[in-house]
DNA sequence: TCTGGGGTCCTAGGACCC
DNA sequence: TCTGGGGTCCTAGGACCC
């Protein structure tokens, strides 16, 4: 079917973005292999293509690679999301500069909506962004355009893949796009995720091009609304559009790891108030005040021989709070009702939902407002944390040592956020340099 | 010994309303 | 004896994304 776009759509993936960002301040790494782990250091989330050649695999537990790391001198950091941020930040200025409809997708992601006939010619103008971003911030990218986002991302894939493609690839009308899509596997697919690929792949469709010639009613069946919106993408026809500005969030998690097994309720009061104030802190930095508090706690479930626990409380509020000692206190409350002792606990999170934006005000028969203070006093807080270091102030329930806090043992400095770690240059100048 | 975190959307089923 | 139909809201579970 050829396409009739009025619109063309363009996807930006920075190139192992986390791995590429490690290696901006150390050139030293430039042909080494790098990983990036999770928090905890427990998996590998991101690889340089040195690293991916040797057989790296995404999301692969760091324990099960240690042998290949060592043998082939790997670079191996903690994930360190303030370096991340920022670089991303700078990444997406750029784009933002040069172009009014940009939709930051993810940390290293964007979608671009390009009227037809704003660039004559799609190919040169993606050169010379991606010349532009490797310029201004060390960072490689790759760019795909496409009619639907969903073509944009397969031509994306095509972008990276094809050597010949030098990182920028065009789906357009005159192109026989049938012909690409019978090389792109389901799974491969934005939106066709693991089950859906393999319960695809038990009806004998294996291919972008095979599904998107199967009938409608049968992938309605089959993936539900979502999967045959995806298969119309196949066909050129828009049915994602471009989210400029996300919509407001709708829930608030923060939950981690512990870096070691969590036996005491003590422990797990100082956890669960320290992801209290941070998802507080979350929740004021989005405007928003929340009316459920979610606490949860689990142990270990790889450990079969275990014996297992997970639990959770949901507390509703009487009205919206976004005050980090009221929603610790419930936090708590519900934290003691569910925690049993004899338990090796391994993760605890909050999580906050019914979230209201921060002038909304519902009010009660018989509640009783709380103090205006609370707000100016949280005010307070954010701003001197924001000025000298997110623990600066927090709550006495968070505790100081945190021993069950998560691992990081190989995190790089925060090159770009944090004054006391920038990267210092050092020039030397040849003897027979002079200043005169 | 060691297996991430933070989100969204869709559907089915139950409870409840008039 | 005969016991409707249409709707909303909530929750749990599944699936997806980066």
């Amino acid at each position: 079917m050829p396409f009739t776009a009025s619109e063309m759509f363009g996807l930006m993936d920075c190139n192992n973005f986390y791995a590429s960002c490690e290696r901006l301040f150390r050139p030293d790494l430039t042909n080494r292999p790098v990983v990036v782990l999770s928090n905890n250091d427990g998996c590998i989330i991101a690889r340089s293509n040195e690293a991916k050649a040797l057989g790296i695999g995404m999301g692969t537990p760091y324990f099960k690679q240690e042998l290949l790391i060592r043998k082939h001198d790997v670079a191996v950091f903690s994930s360190n999301y303030p370096l991340y941020g920022d670089i991303s930040q700078r990444v997406m200025d750029i784009l933002m500069q040069l172009e009014p409809d940009v939709e930051v997708y993810s940390i290293d992601e964007a979608f671009i909506r390009l009227p037809t006939g704003r660039h004559r010619d799609l190919e040169s103008w993606g050169r010379s962004l991606k010349t532009t971003v490797q310029k201004h911030t060390g960072i490689p990218v790759s760019i795909g355009f496409g009619p639907t986002k969903t073509l944009a991302k397969i031509a994306n894939r095509f972008a990276k893949k094809n050597p010949s493609a030098a990182g920028i690839f065009v789906i357009t009308e005159q192109q026989p796009v049938d012909r690409l899509l019978a090389a792109v596997p389901v799974g491969d697919i934005w939106g066709i995720g693991r089950r859906h690929a393999a319960r695809l792949k038990k009806h004998s469709i294996h291919t972008a091009l095979e599904l998107k010639n199967c009938a409608d009613t049968w992938i309605r069946k089959q993936l539900t609304v979502t999967g045959l919106r995806t298969a119309m993408e196949l066909r050129g026809i828009p049915c994602i559009s471009l989210e400029k500005t996300g919509p407001a969030k709708k829930s608030i998690c923060t939950s981690r790891s512990f870096g070691q097994p969590v036996y005491t309720l003590g422990d797990l009061q100082e956890a669960v108030a320290t992801y209290t104030t941070q998802a507080a802190c979350k929740l004021r930095h989005e405007g928003l005040r929340t009316t459920i508090v979610d606490v949860f706690i689990r142990t270990n479930s790889f450990k079969k021989d275990a014996p297992q626990y997970c639990n959770r409380r949901i507390f509703t509020l009487p009205a919206p709070s976004s005050h980090t000692a009221t929603l610790i206190k419930v936090a708590l409350t519900s934290l003691n009702a569910i925690y049993r002792p004899g338990y090796r606990y391994q993760k605890a999170g909050v999580l906050l939902n019914g979230l209201v934006p921060e002038n909304y005000e519902q009010l009660r028969l018989f509640h009783t407002p709380a103090p205006c203070n609370e707000a100016s006093l949280m005010k307070a807080v954010d701003e001197i944390n924001r000025r000298w270091g997110r623990d600066t102030i927090q709550p006495a329930a968070a505790g100081l040592a945190k021993e069950w806090h998560f691992r990081q043992m190989k995190k790089s400095p925060a090159y770009t956020t944090r004054w006391s770690e920038l990267p210092i240059a050092k020039a030397s100048f040849p003897e027979s340099f002079s200043m005169a």
